[in-house]
DNA sequence: TTAAGTGCAAAATCTTTGCAAATGT
DNA sequence: ACATTTGCAAAGATTTTGCACTTAA
């Protein structure tokens, strides 16, 4: 995959919103960068840590909040309830991406990876239930702890 | 399979506590015998709301904690990050007790079901990572909603 | 008798809400 | 110029901690 500049990620942080009708502000675009610059999922706390001397707490909220409803990111929780954010990897409609794509998390550095290409299996459920989607969180140690 | 009745149940209770030495007391037979009622997983505010006006709010964060540490109870957390208690099936060891098998959600009720005879899939995880149990759970609308 | 467990008060966190000022288009 | 978005203050909710009193064994 080919690596970004950050201008030419600010370039699409800003089509991002635009094409959510969200106006372009600074911790808009701040969140979209530190989000976009890891790996793995960027757990609300961790955002606070970067972001807490330059936006409000309270905004953090509200921008996630926006950021999750649009589908730009999607909410995941780890394995104490906390909520982590990323990207969603294609077009999520608004109000119903699901992630459906496997989550891994390591519970040695805590990261959450999202296994976008990782097969999720069919599930045989009883009769009577129907399934809209399945999440599916793999615990274990990552490449890097192990 | 058999139906307890209230004696029985409590005397199940009581030697799931002495099993792990445990004192038998109260608050501890009162939040086993509100999770053993009901078939689904049973929220946090859910049991505050039965239990609020018998035992203290504290006591019954303390209580659920001792319970999930012994493997007593398995935490689940909800689709909002709400913690939901069920009992444990078989034998958890302390510490280590993973829920090893598929939940289901129902995102009309919000009831969380322990399937427990749904065969749980092989996932393939890319090279380096290491899984130590999966969490599945599937969302959708349970039979009684339907 | 005494270690373990409970309840209450209070601190520490986390999350939401209301509103005036600032900002993007 | 106007609707959005932000920051601050403050309310509400959730979770944790400390300690004296109670209870199970």
């Amino acid at each position: 995959m080919q690596k970004l500049t950050l201008n030419d990620r600010n370039r699409t942080s800003e089509d991002l919103l635009r094409q959510h009708n969200l106006k372009i502000t600074i911790p808009r675009l701040k969140v979209l960068s530190s989000i976009s610059e890891k790996e793995t999922a960027t757990s609300q706390p961790e955002l606070e840590k970067i972001l807490g001397d330059t936006i409000d707490r309270v905004t953090l909220y509200r921008v996630l909040n926006v950021f999750e409803e649009k589908g730009i990111l999607h909410k995941i929780l780890d394995l104490n309830g906390t909520a982590a954010y990323a990207l969603c990897s294609e077009f999520c409609p608004e109000h119903l991406h699901q992630e459906e794509h496997v989550h891994f998390t390591c519970s040695s550095c805590n990261s959450i990876y999202c296994l976008n290409d990782v097969q999720i299996p069919e599930i045989a459920i009883p009769k009577g239930f129907k399934i809209h989607s399945v999440a599916i969180n793999a615990v274990g140690i990552c490449d890097k702890c192990k």
